[in-house]
DNA sequence: GAGATATGTCAGTCATGTTGACGTATCTTG
DNA sequence: CAAGATACGTCAACATGACTGACATATCTC
């Protein structure tokens, strides 16, 4: 949080605002970085019929068991009606089960079966692959600086959402 | 280009190769700054009624004028068929101009109009604010490490067309 | 008991990607 | 110069994953 007092609706105080180009490499650089990070699984996907809305879904079910349906669609910000198919197709496939909530039995909490836990480890293996080869080539003070811009990007309001994340649930 | 000499291919030399959590956080901060960076302009993308798949050809022949439809098949790496819809409405809507290349007329070079260029800066002008609050936030040695990060997350064979996109054609 | 909340579901639509096939102009090469 | 490769365009059919709007049910809270 350096700087952060620094006015960004004042051009000519930082010399980044006025830098056309710095901004434009960190737009291509996330965008091919992330297209190409996600690219790296769509061959496993397809290869069990299914599709990145699933690896998502997938993805924080694992990071965060007995996640609520609620905070899901939170992390994803799309319509339940969008995730309904997916968390059907997932469940159809003995991939995802749910239990009603203990303290508030209208919430579903969701977890994975093992078959996903099987499939999001295998999935997870790919993205560990392409990340800790970027992780080393660009060294431990690299990887410092792209979580801290990243979390820059992410809005106020989403942070905390994200930062829970990393913490167990209860 | 730095470290090139390290061996991305020697997990055990670095601890970073272990650590499930730093893998996690890079995947989930990636998905939320990107996500989230791209979210910011489409309110204004939906007020011309147009999608994030025409930003992202305005984006590139922005950045590159008189770039050819074949290069950007391949930064985009969609069909010519998907570009072909885009490219078609974005010249219908008076936002791009095609002129045949004056080297190989079997090349339609692809510019932006002064329509298209303006509503380019107002597009490029959201993801400004927002990555350089981000890069004024974290700092400048931030920014670098974002940055080595996300050239590594490129594949060898993309490398030099994104690293190409920073020259000007001559 | 009344209203808010968490979840599910039906139905229709849209944006954006895909495959496959085919056409034309132009360049390159034997 | 003829033959083949290349750059681009286009028709048609289809898949995925989003969207809106409406409505149903179970459960919690006050």
């Amino acid at each position: 949080m350096t700087d952060i007092s620094r006015p960004a609706t004042s051009p000519g105080a930082s010399p980044l605002f006025l830098r056309e180009d710095e901004i434009r490499r960190g737009v291509e650089l996330l965008y091919f970085g992330y297209t190409r990070l996600t690219n790296a699984i769509d061959q496993e996907l397809a290869k069990q019929g299914l599709g990145r809305a699933h690896h998502r879904a997938l993805y924080f079910i694992a990071r965060q068991p007995d996640l609520t349906v609620g905070e899901l669609l939170r992390l994803l910000a799309i319509t339940k009606q969008s995730l309904g198919r997916v968390l059907k197709e997932l469940h159809d496939r003995d991939l995802v089960v749910t239990k009603t909530g203990a303290l508030d039995r209208r919430q579903k909490l969701l977890r994975l079966t093992d078959n996903g836990a099987a499939l999001e480890a295998e999935l997870f293996a790919q993205l560990r692959e392409r990340l800790s080869a970027a992780y080393v080539t660009a060294g431990q003070e690299s990887v410092s600086g792209f979580w801290h811009v990243l979390e820059g990007l992410v809005p106020e309001s989403d942070r905390q959402m994200v930062f829970d994340l990393r913490k167990d649930k209860s």
